[in-house]
RNA sequence: GGAUCCGUAGCUCAGAUGGUUAGAGCGCUCGCUUCACACGCGAGAGGUCGAUGGUUCGAGUCCAUUCGGAUCCA
């Protein structure tokens, strides 16, 4: 038995450091690979952006995510909880470049031992043009110290990661993951390539997914101006975008729509320049909106695309990728006066095409009447601050039920399979599904990233046979077609006339971040580790990522694995600042994490996070951290305390036997309450509801040190002879052992501190406490609410006397209910020392009242100095 | 337009399956250097549970309507 060692002036500062490293060392949160699959616990954690800055959220769910593990592991499970750097996308490729000076051309070649200017170029055009993938090496050398400022930061928070299994999405095993992922769902049909009308970003000039839309409120206006029918008749349209007109291959009004029945079939001519285009009709036209005919564009959006596809319209681009009109004269712009108003047009911004159309309109008399301003909806990529055009191009696609009712229906079923906590976050998830209107966009015309490996032939004219594309062995990856060779060629053929070409774009990140349990659980090349953890138990991440994140994760597990990813999803809200605005870099009302930590402390910063509940957003609350503190101090203090009275191990009550050493009812109500507690945490924590658990321990530890430690010490200290002595001494063992165990998960820092006073080991290597153990003690829990409600009775005597609680109670009449009383008796000796009472008068008054109360009380004289 | 969440003390929030006088912490007021803790201890004040109607012996809790706030989707 260890000798119990408390220190005189206990305290929080520095526990991190010492404890964080005794952790290290003892490998407190080692994942221990020889293992079954039931006996795992696997957490597949949100991989941090290495390059991004830590805000106060980060601590907030990952720590969330913590104290679940920390629960599961304390009931036994081999806890497989890794943490993977998401180092692979935008954020990174821009520190990057700036930080050595270089530039990514995937048409460049590799260069062995390329070293970095020494100090980056101050012009961008002086920047070092570099390969892919001396790029990529670059990207994983500077990220490393990036990774380690977060991982001091989640270590010092106290996250129970197996720090050895780390990942990253960029490094070569991951892109080989990746690829064969990609590669397996080309050959299953899940993946196909396509040239289609696509959301494009002029700005980042790349394609994006309708997962990365933000649809933002920005002005505009309704311009309204005629078509022509052959009998010379105005048809007027009602359009936002007049600078498509150049582009409009029909007019649609709904089928139902009496205005416009006579139009249906015919043709009209289109003002300015002079095109005949088809009425259609069709559902999706709106009668309530404009004039209730509208003109379709290729495109202007994808109701546009839906238009086009459905009532297959011919295609008439004009905006190209540059977000320009093209320089050209389209073909189908014939008459000379239409040829003429398209030079106009020539090359110019879509913004100053419209202001150039409008003006050709009102020129020509044809604008009806002046714009009438409005706000609307406009789609944005989320990163980008132009709106996204819809262009067409050759793009690869991985299906996940936006084109396909069956698939849509699988992936529904594949969400409905997975527990969500809590349960209303899956409409989110069934909200996007059905909403999706095409298949998942995974090319992006970008240079830094996961290669798509594939390569495609060139015919004899030298042109990409796209149908034909050429994929790798799987034991080639990771590959980068733009410097490796397509199989069975040579170097030599690139780019020649029956030859091959690389494919130069790079993989959306999510479609390898949707990978993040087959690269934490090694898929593909350690099956045996793989079915050791997959599906996993737990995915915790936040609401704003179902769409992205989660669903294509489910995407992927769906064709890959035939399987939901995980068994349950924990869905963590936001932090909001203290106005209740969403914590944000770009609204600069981030809060680092580092000053309160520092401040408060880790415990206290935790305990903040584990008191919201799952998915609730929550506001930023240094109050809240502050209690945080004065618990975990207090939990130091009452230890210190129960030990200094010569408590040790081997006082705990553990078997039925050792409880006859409770003699006085007042302790075996402690324990009796004690067992209740840890029922209800328990069930609690089951439940994914570790704000409620930690509520319970909480309340029950505050009554522990205000009430029951305050009653005993009299007969702690020996006053009442051996045998009551024995009794708080079991009693004071018992809870405490099972309030560390309890706050643990939360408080893992004084828990832990407390806990090697007095133990062995870790306490959170020892196992989470079990109700049954403390059954055998018969208390009846409803004594310590009788005795409490004398004790305040007393105080609150003294304290409106305004004398010292130490004061004398020369005598007091206590009345209630007689069942109340009988457990007030029960505690006589203690309340009488507690409250130095000499006389309390107990009165039974029946069932009749049901509160008990305190009267009648004489004080001694104040003690004068 | 469709969906979801929230509205309980000045503030932040608890209040399973509806059940006796609605809870906590902070803040506020008053008191106390009590031998674990002044980073403390004790006590007190403070609420027509957003509104209306309904179901029920009984509703903060269920239903409907409504107002306000937030989010997701289109």
């Amino acid at each position: 038995m260890k000798t119990p060692q408390v220190p005189d002036r206990p305290a929080l500062e520095g526990l991190e450091e010492k404890l964080g490293a005794a952790w290290t060392q003892e490998q407190v949160y080692r994942f221990e690979e020889d293992t079954e699959r039931s006996a795992v616990y696997s957490i597949d954690t949100p991989p941090p952006t290495a390059s991004g800055s830590l805000h106060v959220g980060h601590m907030f769910s990952y720590t969330q995510t913590d104290v679940l593990a920390r629960f599961q592991r304390m009931r036994g499970k081999n806890v497989f909880y890794p943490l993977g750097w998401d180092d692979n996308g935008l954020p990174t490729e821009r520190r990057v470049q700036n930080y050595y000076g270089v530039r990514c051309d995937p048409s460049k070649p590799y260069i062995p031992d390329y070293a970095p200017p020494s100090s980056p170029a101050k012009n961008q055009r002086d920047w070092d043009v570099i390969s892919r993938p001396n790029f990529i090496e670059l990207c994983e050398k500077l990220t490393v110290e990036d990774e380690k400022v977060f991982e001091d930061l989640f270590s010092r928070l106290g996250l129970s990661v197996d720090w050895t299994q780390t990942y990253r999405t960029i490094d070569d095993s991951t892109r080989a993951i990746s690829q064969r992922a990609f590669i397996r769902d080309v050959q299953n049909g899940h993946a196909y390539t396509a040239l289609a009308p696509t959301l494009w970003d002029v700005t980042f000039r790349t394609a994006v997914a309708q997962a990365e839309l933000e649809a933002k409120e920005r002005p505009g206006a309704y311009h309204r101006y005629p078509f022509f029918t052959g009998q010379g008749e105005k048809v007027f349209i009602e359009t936002t975008r007049p600078e498509l007109l150049p582009s409009c291959v029909a007019l649609v009004a709904h089928p139902e729509d009496e205005r416009y029945q006579h139009l249906f079939g015919t043709t009209v001519t289109s003002p300015l320049f002079d095109v005949a285009v088809e009425v259609k009709a069709h559902q999706l036209a709106d009668p309530e909106k404009g004039s209730g005919i509208a003109m379709i564009c290729t495109f202007g959006d994808m109701t546009d695309v839906t238009w086009w596809r459905e009532l297959q319209l011919p295609t008439r681009t004009v905006v190209g990728r540059d977000g320009r009109l093209s320089r050209e004269t389209p073909e189908w712009i014939s008459s000379e006066q239409g040829r003429a108003h398209y030079e106009q047009l020539a090359g110019k911004t879509v913004h100053s095409a419209k202001e150039a159309v409008v003006e050709l309109l009102r020129e020509a008399g044809l604008l009806d009447g002046e714009p009438e301003k409005i706000t609307h909806a406009v789609h944005f990529y989320e990163k980008g601050d132009k709106p996204l055009e819809v262009v067409t191009s050759r793009q690869w696609y991985i299906r996940n039920g936006g084109r396909d009712a069956d698939r849509r229906e699988a992936l529904l079923r594949r969400g409905a399979e997975i527990d969500w906590h809590p349960a209303f976050m899956r409409s989110r998830y069934e909200n996007w599904v059905e909403g999706l209107n095409g298949d998942w966009l995974i090319s992006r015309q970008r240079f830094f990233g996961v290669p798509i490996p594939v390569w495609y032939p060139l015919d004899a004219e030298g042109e990409p046979d796209y149908d034909r594309p050429i994929l790798p062995d799987e034991a080639q990856l990771p590959v980068d077609p733009t410097t490796d060779v397509a199989p069975g060629y040579e170097e030599s053929q690139r780019g020649q006339a029956g030859g091959f070409v690389g494919e130069a774009d790079v993989l959306d990140t999510w479609a390898t971040s949707s990978l993040t349990p087959h690269i934490a659980g090694r898929w593909s090349h350690d099956d045996e580790f793989f079915a050791k953890v997959f599906p996993f138990d737990l995915r915790p991440q936040g609401h704003d990522i179902i769409r992205t994140w989660l669903f294509s994760s489910v995407v992927r597990a769906h064709t890959l694995n035939d399987s939901a990813p995980w068994t349950d999803a924990a869905i963590s809200g936001w932090i909001l600042d203290p106005d209740r605005k969403k914590m944000s870099k770009s609204k600069g009302n981030v809060v680092v994490p580092d000053d309160v930590l520092e401040q408060f402390g880790s415990d206290a910063v935790r305990y903040w996070a584990a008191s919201a509940k799952l998915g609730a957003d929550t506001a930023y609350e240094v109050a809240q951290m502050k209690i945080g503190r004065r618990l975990a101090i207090k939990l130091l203090n009452a230890s210190k305390f129960a030990l200094n009275l010569g408590v040790t191990e081997e006082h705990i009550v553990t078997r039925g036997e050792d409880a006859d050493v409770l003699a006085e009812p007042l302790d075996r109500a402690l324990i009796a309450e004690l067992r209740e507690v840890v029922e209800q945490a328990t069930h609690a924590f089951e439940a994914y509801d570790y704000a409620r658990a930690l509520q319970r321990v909480e309340s029950f530890f505050w009554r522990f040190t205000d009430d029951y430690v305050e009653l005993v010490k009299d007969r702690a200290y020996g006053a009442r002879g051996d045998e009551a002595q024995a009794s708080v001494r079991a009693a004071l063992a018992t809870t405490l052992d099972a309030v560390l165990r309890l706050f643990a998960p939360v408080l893992p820092f004084a828990t832990d501190e407390v806990w090697r006073w007095w133990r062995e080991g870790s306490v959170h290597r020892a196992a989470w406490p079990s109700a049954e153990a403390l059954e055998s003690v018969h208390g009846n829990p409803a004594i310590l609410p009788s005795v409490a409600e004398v004790l305040a009775g007393l105080r609150r005597a003294k304290s409106e006397a305004k004398v010292k609680q130490r004061t004398e109670v020369l005598s007091a009449r206590v009345t209630g209910p007689n069942e109340a009383l009988s457990h007030v008796e029960a505690a006589l000796g203690d309340i009488r020392a507690a409250t130095r009472s000499r006389a309390l008068e107990l009165v039974g008054q029946g069932e009749t009242v049901h509160e008990l109360t305190v009267t009648e009380v004489e004080l001694a004289e104040p003690e004068q100095g």
